[in-house]
DNA sequence: CATAACGTCGTAAACGTTTACGGACTAGTC
DNA sequence: GACTAGTCCGTAAACGTTTACGACGTTATG
């Protein structure tokens, strides 16, 4: 008698390559090679096997094939979740997530998504540990590395393949993609000053991401170039989401002079801009600039003026990051970095008309 | 000579439970039960192993023990991803990530979510099926549901547990919660007589999701309480984004006569709606009133108006959510279900003032 | 005809872990 | 002292798969 399967939710007819190979009268050893493209097989018996296979719905079962195999054919992509309800949930992500599972899909590996929370335990490595530890994955992408960030130190030390999204001082050399957030900063600048602004605020994030050191030296670099002063006070930092942007509108607005060209990191940001000067009787793009930054979510052209911000193919951006994972796992690739341009779209909101 | 591992991205110095029991001078099965809790173990030794453990950085394997145990301690989430750069990235579900995780992981669990493109391959299920046949997870967490659901029917079908975000006219009975959009639809729709609109419009998503019908039958028990006819016109079906609900409310508030209220299902189609009514105008709550669906994300207050929308504690949605997976998995709980009410905050969009 | 080469397949070991089973002690009981 | 009970631990068999190796039969080669 059969003994009854561990597994809870076993399904009823089908399981295991031994069924297989049994019904079809074969070796296991046979069946496997079949199923995995090995030369020593008879067309016939693989066309038999596979048929089968199809039929009984067998599918080789992942622990086992990666306990032997030594490689899940998992990439998994580390996610930190911000605590509480205040954060601005990146649609950003939603299309980079499926350009990647995309490119993954079609050379048989497939994307896990591993939401972490930092702050949640005390030590805020420890799902980035567990999933390393368990080989849980062949390769990790990271998004939005810090400039001091102890996950690259960490997989630099054990040696797993990664990508990550943004440069970092931390770590050892690897391949990564980043946007380049210091010509943005210096283009959109640059563009105010051609329109006659002297007075430009900028938003920024209070976190020590990369983006917001290469952000504000793309500014001051505009203002350097226009010889125009560098002044603190124009300078908000504060949570990359509308409420942020809200808050760094109320502190800049207040500026004496006033500023007349806003400048945010991220279009989130700026819905609490609009916000701000809505209740202060100004209008955005007539008293006052607007140009919001990466990313170009599908509100922003619906807003009211249609907010100038930073674009990107997201799509062709998650399809990248599985390029050079999938060339750094073929080892065909030596680590090196992407510095992606991201466009302006012209708008509405920093215009005067 | 020690074969080198098979593993690409295996660590330098620690691996293998082997390499620790004979760091230890004792046997493996010892280890093992050492770590895992189990009763005949010396508390010395126990001590010892564990410590020995943190040390050198052991951590079992996922394959190896999940091949032996049947179960891999993860418990998987279903997330379509819309293709294409149209979708809008439900901030909604940032949050409930984190609450889910949270609660997973206090009992020894782990969340991976898994994208899945529906559209891209030629079986819809693809991926789905990869999943369960493989035997990535031990669970499922399937979020929005559609009135015909192909996903629920083949997970009833191999028996494997899952919660589902929505309730569904598919598979068995099967643990689930929802939001009740039937009482959302009929309050908000209440709200608006009660103010004396009497031409009330209203946008849907065009898909099949559970949400649709439940909202809309609320929305036409309203009316019908108050004794309002229902219109085929006054209803606009699109995508639930910016762009779907700009694109219904230019359908809407073309028809004659106006109507001087808009419910939408949820808060990212009133973006576009406040467009369309900028274009023509219009004031969103002096000439046309707006109330905004599920979910209060962390935009809706500072859209100018302030858009009156439904809120939900996501985070607790998502606790909610594992919890009752966990019972399920204990094999404590038949499966139930559970409706959630949803309730309004009141803020500018809808009143005239 | 002897031998080599080839194509096809079965056998069995390995991957890292958990766990049923039994053995070796010690302590307690009559 | 003989027995039982209890404590702790080692042994070895599983879990499902892949793959090195060798065996077998057939065909080509000399």
């Amino acid at each position: 008698m059969k003994k009854p399967s561990l597994i809870p939710h076993a399904q009823a007819g089908a399981s295991g390559i031994r069924d297989l190979a049994a019904r079809l009268g074969i070796s296991i050893g046979t069946v496997s090679r079949a199923l995995n493209d090995k030369p020593d097989v008879n067309p016939e018996t693989r066309k038999r096997v596979i048929a089968a296979a199809s039929e009984l719905g067998y599918v080789p079962q992942q622990s086992g094939r990666s306990l032997r195999k030594g490689a899940t054919h998992n990439i998994g992509l580390l996610w930190e979740i911000p605590e509480g309800r205040a954060a601005y949930g990146e649609p950003f992500f939603l299309s980079l997530f499926g350009g990647t599972q995309q490119v993954l899909s079609a050379r048989g590996y497939d994307l896990v998504i591993m939401p972490d929370q930092p702050g949640a335990t005390a030590d805020p490595l420890a799902r980035l540990r567990r999933i390393i530890q368990q080989r849980q994955v062949d390769a990790l992408i990271l998004p939005w590395t810090r400039t001091m960030d102890p996950r690259l130190d960490y997989l630099a030390e054990v040696g797993i393949p990664f990508v990550a999204l943004g440069r970092s001082r931390s770590g050892g050399p690897h391949p990564w993609i980043d946007l380049d957030f210091e010509q943005a900063g210096e283009f959109a600048t640059a563009r105010f000053i051609a329109a006659g602004h002297r007075r430009i605020a900028i938003a920024i994030p209070a976190d020590s991401l990369m983006q917001k050191r290469f952000f504000l030296a793309g500014y001051r670099r505009a203002l350097k170039a226009a010889g125009l002063p560098f002044e603190r006070a124009l300078v908000a930092e504060g949570h990359v989401t509308p409420a942020g942007g809200y808050a760094a509108a109320t502190r800049l607005l207040d500026v004496i002079p006033r500023p007349t060209a806003m400048l945010a990191i991220d279009s989130s940001m700026a819905v609490g801009i609009y916000r701000r000067l809505a209740e202060l009787g100004l209008s955005c793009g007539q008293d006052v600039a607007v140009i919001g930054g990466v990313h170009d979510t599908p509100m922003t052209e619906f807003l009211v003026p249609a907010l100038t911000c930073f674009s990107l193919d997201t799509v062709a951006l998650g399809r990248r990051l599985a390029e050079i994972l999938l060339a750094r796992l073929d080892s065909k690739a030596n680590p090196a970095g992407e510095l992606w341009p991201i466009v302006l779209v012209e708008r509405q909101s920093d215009r005067i008309d």
